[in-house]
RNA sequence: CGGGGUGUGGCCCAGUUGGUCUAAGGCGCCUGGUUUGGGACCAGGAGAUCGUGAGUUCAAAUCUCACCACCCCGACCA
């Protein structure tokens, strides 16, 4: 894509009504707008890079089974009435609609799949199974805070399971362990995330979490550097050592819940009457999982946890380009070498804005693809463009003809 | 929801013991020119219900009251 294309420019100036880094750096680098406290747009930049988290989610929850499915963002209050959470779940966002009826935007939608699932579910045979969706969830926060790390509005992948009984729950909640972690390795944020036990609310004793260790994070957890897994304070009290290795030496480490999976049990099964035959023809009810991973809140957290003092560092993955043509006088190289990169099917945005050396630089650096090719009249003498690794200051010069090869 | 802070062109801000404020400056934007390896320079230009509404006063960005928005701390957080 070409910068002067972009529908977006980037502010030198911080946002004041903003504190958090993740959020003035989006916001400075035109990755994100905000249209009201914890209401953000993602602009085009943003938006590459959330699609691509949400790429690799979607793939990873594939390979686990699950089938992709989108639920409403409206749900009757009947639904929320018949676990009893349209009283209890304070974040509910209630509204009216013109037929005179209450309707709720949904937070999660265990009161949305739960029925849904009934209707296709009446033998042991239908099991197990699993659904997903990543979409827009709803909360009406006292206080959203922190940019994309707790908005009214959000991106989520939620992943429901249903299994005959608990060993069958338990055998897939290992493997969905399992597909978290590849996930965080894949997004960049595998080196800081780590296993939680935390607490399971009414359902079980505990569920886990993902946290992601940063200093802007607003969870505090015991980590056993053993293990890699961590105890969410909320109940180190009941819980002092390493559920693993029973390690009590234990590291407090702030950091940022990016994903919290549950046994659910039969928790929203009953209420819905989502049961099954048996073999022997009698009816039990489903026993269910749910699996959360926040789509936004990882695109906060990796800015969180991955820029220097000049901008973002994306990891490649999840990039919004990974190559950043810079062109300093040098129009008419640049722009075949752009051409080549789009033919090779190189994702690259192009500068070529009428700007300074010194804008270009600060903006590529801002934007924080992980590689910087310059082409200037100075790198033309040698026949050759530079190449910048933004994560490591890397840099090597590379011939003109060996530029797609290099970057492939 | 309790406490604290902030609100002035698109962005950052000065101005707030009421009075040439007919609101200054910087960034950005437009025009012309000069520049080009770390946010260049010169000249000209456009752009402001001073968060909103009442009120006090000869006179309000500035004082009073109410409200709104945003940020932070806390509480809350499937």
């Amino acid at each position: 894509m070409r910068q002067s294309d972009l529908f977006t420019k980037t502010i030198k100036e911080i946002p004041k009504d903003e504190q958090s880094f993740n959020a003035q750096t989006l916001i400075r680098a035109g990755f994100i707008d905000k249209l009201a406290s914890g209401i953000y747009s993602y602009l085009p930049l943003g938006l590459k890079v959330l699609n691509k988290i949400r790429n690799i989610v979607v793939s990873e929850m594939e390979d686990l089974g699950g089938q992709e499915i989108s639920m409403p963002s409206l749900a009757t209050k009947e639904n929320w009435l018949a676990t009893g959470r349209w009283d209890t779940m304070d974040v509910l966002f209630k509204l009216g609609a013109a037929d005179k009826k209450e309707y709720a935007l949904n937070p999660t939608h265990e009161e949305i799949i739960s029925p849904l699932a009934s209707k296709f579910i009446s033998s042991y045979k239908d099991l197990p199974f699993s659904v997903f969706q990543i979409q827009t969830k709803f909360r009406n926060e006292k206080r959203a805070k922190a940019g994309l790390m707790r908005g009214r509005e959000f991106l989520m992948k939620d992943l429901y399971s249903f299994h005959e009984n608990q060993v069958d729950l338990d055998a897939f909640y290992e493997r969905a362990i399992l597909s978290y972690e590849r996930i965080f390795d894949k997004v960049g944020l595998g080196d800081k995330t780590f296993l939680t036990y935390a607490s399971g609310g009414s359902f079980s004793k505990y569920s886990h979490e993902f946290q992601t260790e940063s200093e802007s994070g607003e969870d505090i957890v015991y980590y056993c550097p053993n293990c890699d897994i961590g105890i969410n304070k909320e109940i180190i009290d009941e819980q002092k050592n390493c559920p693993k290795c029973e390690n009590s030496d234990l590291e407090e480490k702030k950091s940022i819940e990016v994903a919290n999976i549950f046994k659910l049990g039969t928790k929203y099964s009953k209420p819905f009457n989502l049961v099954y035959k048996d073999r022997e023809g009698n009816d039990k009810t489903v026993i269910m999982g749910c699996y959360g991973i926040g789509i936004s809140r990882i695109m906060g957290s990796v800015v969180e946890v991955c820029h220097d003092d000049k901008g973002i560092i994306w990891p490649e993955n999840i990039a919004p380009f990974k190559v950043h043509l810079l062109s300093l006088s040098a129009d008419n190289e640049a722009e075949e070498i752009y051409k080549q990169l789009q033919e090779a099917g190189i994702e690259v945005l192009y500068d070529n804005r009428k700007a300074s050396p010194g804008e270009k630089f600060a903006d590529s650096d801002l934007i924080g693809c992980p590689y910087r090719l310059l082409v200037s009249s100075r790198s033309l003498k040698e026949g050759k463009a530079e190449l910048k690794h933004r994560k490591s200051g890397e840099v090597e010069m590379i011939d003109l003809g060996g530029i797609v090869n290099k970057l492939q």
